[in-house]
DNA sequence: ACCTAAGCGAGACGGTACGTCTCGTCTTGCG
DNA sequence: CGCAAGACGAGACGTACCGTCTCGCTTAGGT
C-alpha cells in the first residue's frame, strides 16, 4: 500500500463506531490486524503508529490508550501469533530439540512472527519497556522450554549436572542470531548437526 | 547534554576549516566523536545524524558526504573502539574460547561499543543497507575467529569434520544474545562451562 | 532577533496546543504575526519558513498546511496588512487619484507593507505559483481601483473610448516601478503633476 | 539539463587551466554563458552560483573572485545581451517611443534577457548591492532614453515645462510592471495608444 | 633560467533552509 | 466515557546552495 495515497485497508461495511463507555474489541482487533498486517507487508522500517491507525481506520489516541509503546503492541501481536509451535516429546533429546529448533525457524521464516520479533528485539535496544518485556518473554520460553532437558536428564540421557535453563539458552541462542542475520534458511541437516554437537556434550 | 538548549560540545579553540580539497580528518574525528558521546550518554534513541552534526560543529552534509547512513556511522565507530579485543592462542582451545568469551562480554559490558553494536543489530532490522553491512561484518568476524578452531583442528585436538565456522557462529550466538538481552555479566565458572560444553562435543 | 541564538518570541504564556481536530485559529495568528515581525526586522532575506516556525513557536507542517508556500504566507500577510486604503470618490479624477496614488505610497512607505508587497513580487518572479497569486492579485486591485476611471467616464469627465483597466494599469505601474527601486517619496507636486498629465491626456 | 546527473556543459575539447598570473578571458566567457544558459532554461528559481560553476566547469571562487554576488553576475550578462535596442529619431516623439517600448517588451519577450532583468529585480528587493546596481541602471536607461523626449521639446513637439526625466519614468514604468506579471505580449496598437496618451497629455 | 605570485578547477568545510515525515498529546463532536 | 478524526509543537530526515577555504596545477613576468 506504499504506493496508494491512503494506507487504508478496505472498509468493510460500514465504519466502526464507539460503543459507548467501554473498551471497542472490534477496534483493538482492527488495530492488531492492521499492526500484524503491516509488518507482514511493508517489514518493521514502515511500522509507526500513525501507520497502524491509517490502516484501522483508528484514531492514533485509540492506540496509545491501549497499548502504551509501539512494543507493547508488537508484544501483544507477537503472542496471538506464536501458536502452534511444537512441543515434541520423542523420548530422544536430539530428536526433541530438532524438532523444535527446526519449528521455531520455519515459523519465523514462514510467518509473520519472524518480522514481528525481529521488531521486538530492535525496539528493544532503546525502549527500556520492551527491553523488559522481552526478557520477561524470554526467560518464560527457556523455562517452558527447557522441560525437554529436564525430561532427558530424568532418562538418564544426559549428565544430571547440566543446567537446564543454560543448556535451553544457547539452543534458543542460535535461533535468535539466525533470525537477526537474516540466516533462517538453516537446512535439517545442519540443524541436526548442531543439536547433535550440543547433545553429544552434555551426555554423561 | 540535553538538558541544553544547544547539544554543541565546548569548542576547542578556533572553529574547525576546511583544509582545502581534501577530506579534513579532523572532521570526520570530530564526528566520530561526537556520535560515541552521544549513544554513550543519551543512548542510541537520541541518536540522530542532526544531533551528531549539532555536537560536532559539524554539517549535516559533511556527515552524509562520508556515511552513507546512520548504519555507516555506527559500524565505523563500532570499528574503532573494538581494538584490543584479544586474539588468544594458548594452545588449548577451550582456553582460547574462554578468553575470547570473556573478553567479548568485558568490551560491551564496560565500553560502549556494546551499546553501540546493540544499535547496530536495532538498526539493520529495519534498514537494509545496516543489514547487509551486519552481514558483511558478522562473516568477517566468523572467519577470523574461527580460527582458533581451525588451529586446535590442526593440533588434533578436536575432530577435522567440524566445520569452524559454523562452530564458531555458535559461540558468537550465544555473545550476542546475552548482549540484545541485557545478561551480559555472565560469570567466569559459566563461560568456562559453556565453552567446554561446546568443546567436549567436538572433541575426535 | 538575529544576533539572538534562538529567535523565538517571548511565549506569552503557557504553551499552545491543539485545540482538537479542527484548525487553532491562535497558531495560525501567532505565525502570521511572526511572519510579519520578521519581514518587518530583518526583511525579506532573513524571511523563511523555518523563521517563522521558530519564532511563533509553531511547527513546519502546521504552516505547510494551510499556506502552500511562501508566497501564500506573504500574500495572506500582505491583505490583512493592506486595510484602510483610501477608496476616494471627490467627483473629480485627477483629485481621486492623486489621492489614492499617495495614499498607496505612503502605505508603501510607512508601514510594513511596503517590503512584504516587493517580497511578494521578488518571489513571483522564480515561484510560479506566487507569480499566479500575484497577477490575480493585480487583476482583482485594476479592477476595483478602476472603478474611479468608470465614474470619471459616466461624469462625461473623461472619454468614453479609454479602457478604464489598462488606464488604471498605468497609475499603478507607476506606483510598482517606484516600490521596486526604493523611490517612494515622491512628492505630493509630482504625484499631481503625474495624475494629471494622465487625465489631460483622457479628456474627451 | 535538470534531468542530467551533471549539468555540466559538454567540455568543447581539452580542460580550460589557467593561463598564469592574470584572469582567463575563456573562463569569464564560459561562467557567463553558462549562467546565460541557466536563466534561459531553467529559469531564475534554478540559478545559483554553485549550478553556474557546474555547467562552466569553474570553480565556485573563480566566480566570486569577479563577481561579488549573484546580482553582481546577472546585472553583467544583461549588460552584454541588452544590445541592438532601437534608439529611434523619426521625428514624431509617439513613433519614437512606441518604437522604442515595443523594441523594448519584444526583446524582453524573444530573448533570455527578459528572464534575467526579472531576476535582477527580484535579487535586488533583498540584496541592496543589487538593488544599488538597478538604481544606478535605471537612472542611466532614463537619462539616455530621455532623449527623445527632450528632441521633441526641441522641435516644439511638446510642452517645455515637462520634466523629461519624469515623463520617461512613466514609459519605462508600464514596461516594468509589464514584465514583471508577465503580460510583455502588448499588441501594436495598444503600445501606440499606450504610447499617444502619453504624448497628447504632454502637448504645448 | 629560475622563482614567485596569481589564476585556475576542484571540492571539502560549517551552515541554513528546504519540504516531508512521524512522534505523542490534545480536543472536538458523535454515539 | 469510548471512539474516529485530525490539528498541534517538536524535531529528524536527506538535499540544495551558500560563501569561504585550501589544495595542487599551470603559466607569465620579474630578476
Amino acid at each position: 500500500m506504499s504506493q496508494d495515497s491512503t494506507d487504508a485497508a478496505p472498509r468493510p461495511g460500514a465504519a466502526r463506531k464507539s460503543i459507548g463507555a467501554k473498551r471497542n474489541p472490534a477496534s483493538a482487533d482492527a488495530i492488531r490486524k492492521a499492526a500484524a498486517e503491516i509488518l507482514e507487508k511493508d517489514g518493521y522500517a514502515r511500522f509507526s503508529i500513525e501507520a497502524v491507525a491509517r490502516r484501522a481506520h483508528a484514531g492514533k489516541p485509540t492506540i496509545y490508550r491501549w497499548w502504551p509503546s509501539k512494543a507493547a503492541l508488537l508484544v501483544d501481536i507477537y503472542h496471538r501469533q506464536k501458536q502452534g509451535m511444537p512441543d515434541p516429546d520423542t523420548g530422544r533429546l536430539a530428536d526433541d530439540l530438532a524438532i523444535f529448533l527446526e519449528g521455531l525457524l520455519r515459523l519465523w521464516r514462514e510467518t509473520p512472527s519472524g518480522a514481528i520479533f525481529r521488531s521486538i528485539i530492535a525496539e528493544a535496544q532503546s525502549d527500556e519497556t520492551a527491553a523488559e518485556a522481552l526478557r520477561a518473554y524470554l526467560d518464560e520460553r527457556i523455562a517452558h522450554s527447557s522441560q525437554m532437558i529436564r525430561r532427558a536428564q530424568a532418562r538418564g540421557e544426559i549428565a544430571s549436572g547440566i543446567d537446564p535453563a543454560s543448556a535451553m539458552d544457547l539452543v534458543i541462542s542460535l535461533a535468535w542470531c539466525r533470525l537477526l542475520t537474516g540466516r533462517l534458511d538453516m537446512e535439517t541437516a545442519a540443524v541436526k548437526a548442531a543439536v547433535s554437537l550440543f547433545v553429544e556434550s552434555w551426555r554423561a
